[in-house]
DNA sequence: GACCTTATGACAACACCGTTGACCTGTTAA
DNA sequence: TTAACAGGTCAACGGTGTTGTCATAAGGTC
């Protein structure tokens, strides 16, 4: 097969669908985007997009060598979405919470998305841009080289993963989610202390609490530890 | 439609298959798991198993409700064998590291199996097991009841959500995977220093650095933090 | 050993999925 | 005016999970 997908910048002859619609890159994007969010992340197929659309599914491969190759538009137009939104204070560990809750809240949003693009390098504009800018945030607060890759790698990697992980949580079924939830108050709420001291010990705690993402805790955690080490650096600078 | 799946201990008639395989909960999941890490995540699904076992694809719904419950039991299997292996020695914060390291690399170990059970809470056995004994571990190192509940979230949720973060890279096909270190080699190391002065000035660092997992530094800044955390309790005990 | 119940495996069908080769037609450039 | 062809459409292929129905062999009972 001769490839049927054509470069943007050559697309010339911009025939409407039978339904009257132009098809692009960008409304198909965009288009895929809403379908996740309206209705869930099993909502998005290439057939149901195409219906979205008003066009026939087959149209979408002029734009798309296929359904992986989507799913990268979409995750590309997100980290762009995820940057342009955030300001740098000057305060380095504020500036990385922020920075780590909206890739975060970004992953979660459009968890089909996140979960395919959170283990991919793309060594595109955005992503060279998002490294530069964090680098420079922790070696402005006096992190050393070796330091600050270390901890930027950790924390970077802390927030895709996790990003993944609660965003491939989000796009289960609903039944299947209600489920979980039921598991924590239904099972692990009554497990007899005699057997389980420790779970039925914290047993409140334990249905309370996993319920929400561990990803705040765990990325305080991370920075409160990051801080510690910076002043022991700031304690004797030529170590 | 009256439920068709049986719980094991009510299983009586064992009637073989057609082709003369004897069916059985462990021997699904187990072939599931060998089917996976033989094939692919792709690899998986009920029409294949049924195939590779000898089987009717809706045999399997005389065990498994669908698919979903049969992927629980899969993560169960894999929880199982992580915990079988590990032996706490009384000190918590080596304790938790050694395991967070076997879980790591039980992910490693099965990449395909873990990218899909990292994210599901199963309610089986071995999940509920691994709870108790962390949970133990933790309020006896003398954290009080909510705080280790924190922390065993924050600890798990980054041990499952790394696992399959790396493991889903291990099973990039080689071809993408070279791409990958290749990317940081020829793109990040060349970045002229005027446009991207902090990505120049560790270029080094970042190629050395990418290239492994971040988890075990990550880890050890959780574990840190946690560690801080603990005496600030001890000094105020009733805090 | 014969008989009955019923658990369990098999079959066929349903509605969906991604993808592709062939076809048709409106747009565009010459 | 016309010819080329980009781009939308159609139909089909082989896959998926799931379920209603049926057949049969295993196990208990006499």
């Amino acid at each position: 097969m001769t490839d049927r997908v054509v470069r943007p910048a050559a697309r010339q002859r911009r025939r409407p669908t039978k339904q009257g619609v132009v098809l692009s890159e960008e409304l198909i994007v965009e288009t895929a985007l809403r379908l996740i969010e309206e209705h869930g992340a099993d909502a998005l197929s290439v057939r149901r997009l195409g219906r979205a659309l008003g066009a026939d599914p087959s149209s979408l491969y002029r734009y798309f060598r296929h359904t992986d190759d989507l799913m990268l538009a979409i995750a590309d137009e997100l980290i762009g979405r995820t940057l342009r939104t955030w300001r740098p204070t000057g305060d380095w560990r504020a500036d990385l919470r922020d920075l780590g809750m909206r890739m975060h809240a970004g992953a979660l949003a459009h968890p089909r998305a996140a979960v395919l693009s959170s283990y991919r390098v793309t060594g595109r504009g955005y992503e060279i841009q998002a490294v530069e800018t964090i680098l420079g945030v922790l070696r402005g607060a006096g992190f050393p080289d070796a330091e600050a890759v270390r901890i930027y790698h950790a924390f970077v990697d802390q927030a895709l993963s996790f990003g993944a992980l609660d965003a491939a949580g989000a796009a289960l079924p609903r039944a299947a989610r209600e489920a979980e939830t039921a598991v924590w108050r239904a099972k692990y709420g009554r497990l007899p202390a005699d057997t389980h001291p420790h779970i039925a010990a914290t047993a409140r705690h334990l249905v309370a609490d996993m319920r929400h993402s561990s990803y705040p805790v765990a990325l305080d955690l991370l920075l409160s530890a990051a801080e510690v080490r910076l002043t022991e650096i700031r304690g004797r600078p030529e170590a």
